[in-house]
DNA sequence: ATCTACTTGCAAATGATTCGCATTTGCGTA
DNA sequence: TACGCAAATGCGAATCATTTGCAAGTAGAT
């Protein structure tokens, strides 16, 4: 495992589930659910709890170092690491693949809401539709 | 209750749980969880039951009637009228208050995203902040 | 090396949502 | 108007992601 020392927030201990934890997600094309980075950590290290994921989580995401996300309606939430670097995804509806919109609407948008009447932290932005994939399977049905 | 007759599609009865669900997110200013759309159902009809608000809601969804969203990373859903008018919200990320945006700002988005390779059917964006009140709060702790 | 607060193992609890099944009801048809 | 049947509901129990409690283990400051 590479050497994550450097990103991690001064008094967060580096134990070596944190480890997997922010190496699984580094190496992640696209968000992951807390199932699936408990089983990619648990592939390395057969010692992890699903319970400690979720912690570990938590902690990060409070540190401000990983996002957590929803995808469309489901009730699972996804992680990925903070980037810095904003970013927004195009979701498939049937096959639920995730695809990264490399440019962002807001950036020219200026909503119609008085600045005094909502202090604007940041935005969430979402497409969806059919993948490729998805798209020919779909019309050919038909 | 009012006539809804006219909005339920041919083929869904229209059953008085049906019409009292129908008519609280009619009378909705925001979107409302699934338990908080059974509590306003029950205060005119004790006999609802939460399970059958929820099959409800499902069935309003996969005809088209009713939006289910989430709002910020929390796990539990929401749902409004659709009411063939985009709307957007912004929400409070401390009291959940939802105030609703009026213009949208996908309107002249154009993403760099091949069409061939994604086929977009909608899209949701969502802003977070303080509202006025939050912020006031807030911003006076300090 | 020692101490202490932070982490984790593990299991059990929680909270939103769904499912199963017997009973009831809307509504097309006779 | 009465009948029949598929759809809807009552009710409780199950499910699934996520959280929590507590005892035991460990990182890292001193």
């Amino acid at each position: 495992m590479k050497d994550d020392n450097s990103v991690f927030p001064a008094g967060i201990k580096r134990t070596k589930h944190r480890r997997s934890v922010y190496s699984v997600l580094e190496n992640a094309a696209s968000p992951l659910s807390a199932p699936e980075i408990f089983s990619r950590v648990r592939d390395g290290d057969a010692s992890v709890w699903l319970s400690t994921v979720y912690r570990i989580l938590d902690c990060f995401v409070s540190e401000g170092l990983v996002l957590k996300t929803t995808v469309m309606d489901s009730s699972m939430a996804f992680y990925e690491l903070n980037r810095e670097q904003h970013r927004h995804y195009a979701v498939c509806v049937n096959c639920r693949k995730v695809i990264e919109l490399v440019n962002c609407p807001m950036e020219k948008f200026v909503p119609e809401i008085a600045e005094s009447d909502f202090h604007v932290l940041g935005h969430k932005v979402e497409m969806y539709g059919y993948c490729k994939d998805c798209d020919k399977k779909i019309s050919s049905l038909h």
